[in-house]
DNA sequence: GACAGCCTACCTACTGGTAGGTAGATTGGG
DNA sequence: CCCAATCTACCTACCAGTAGGTAGGCTGTC
């Protein structure tokens, strides 16, 4: 992995753990051993940075949503491995969903930052809203009027599940996904 | 009101908008035309300010739900007054819930504050989980599981809303809100 | 094959600005 | 007179960003 990539992960665990003005070149120098300099050779202004890290996201999810429908055709074992991702960042026992990461510092962030992360949301939402409709289509997932807003909902639901648990522990947040999959699956 | 109570609330606006360590005693100084060392008198420290707007939030909301019990016999009355306080903060334009601006950045803050945190969130789920327990027991709400686990669900929704609605617009918050309510009549 | 010129990747040392916080003087009402 | 509240003036630490320089690899030309 070149330095450029080095940067860009570190600066994608701090984000998450730290969140975006909170976090600085220094962090990410020290982490790295270079000097702060060093950083914005590769990276000219923070603004740079947090665009990169926008992209960085997308490509992932993209990459990662891609390779879920690859492996699965079921919607149920897609939206399972969809929530995995979730766990994992919980798991991690710091760390939070970075859409919300970001999200939460909306009124401080350059405005192109806050349409990439828009982007990268819209992105997953829609998705979702796929393995969604097709699972209400299959007669195997239950849930009333739209499947984008069932999407909005359990997008907003795990940020908000991610936030609350690392605060609260892991019974919180098993208790959040445990209810949405029970509403999917018609137990209400 | 007094200063100190001055301070509180402008502090609790900075907080909802910018968050906690983004405003500064300068930022409250500048609002209220005051120096930043009347604001130290008043609040030695950061941690000290922190620990009273959670206590702050905790009272209001005390108050405010004991408010909705008294005014509210109807369960499904109880539920839309409390998400009027949601609606609230949204129709502000550049708000979120506290709790999720605080809960943002958990990694940052002094212990004493997250305690605070949680506890006010705690007082809120307890809350929510009466008036759901209630709404299912007369037939008129229907969710899966324990009323508990529910009621982390909406918390954990209203507050992913309120962050996703600030960045993309009402009609995402709105999608997730009516979800939520469609999913309780037992549409799904 | 030698060497001039350029490029990448990093460095030290600095700037202006802002953060939280403190010491001690001043003011004004009971 | 007292003392609560506010002030001026300062501190140290850190922030993003810049200036200017260096070591070493690559490339094109004679």
């Amino acid at each position: 992995m070149d330095r450029k990539a080095q940067i860009l992960q570190t600066a994608a665990d701090l984000l998450q753990t730290r969140s975006f003005s909170a976090f600085s070149y220094q962090h990410l120098a020290e982490r790295l051993g270079i000097r702060k300099a060093s950083i914005h050779y590769h990276f000219p202004t923070k603004e740079h940075l947090g665009e990169a890290l926008t992209q960085h996201y997308l490509d992932a999810y993209r990459a990662h949503l891609a390779a879920i429908d690859r492996q699965h055709r079921d919607p149920w074992e897609r939206l399972e491995a969809f929530l995995d991702a979730a766990a994992e960042i919980r798991r991690s026992g710091d760390k939070i969903c970075a859409g919300g990461a970001f999200q939460a510092e909306h009124n401080l962030l350059p405005q192109r930052i806050c349409e990439g992360v828009a982007a990268l949301l819209a992105h997953v939402r829609s998705w979702l809203a796929g393995v969604l409709a097709e699972g209400r289509g299959q007669g195997v997932m239950h849930f009333p009027g739209q499947a984008a807003h069932q999407a909005a909902l359990t997008v907003a639901a795990l940020q908000g599940a991610l936030q609350n648990g690392r605060c609260e522990g892991d019974e919180l947040y098993e208790a959040v996904v445990g209810q949405l999959r029970a509403g999917l699956r018609g137990e209400g």
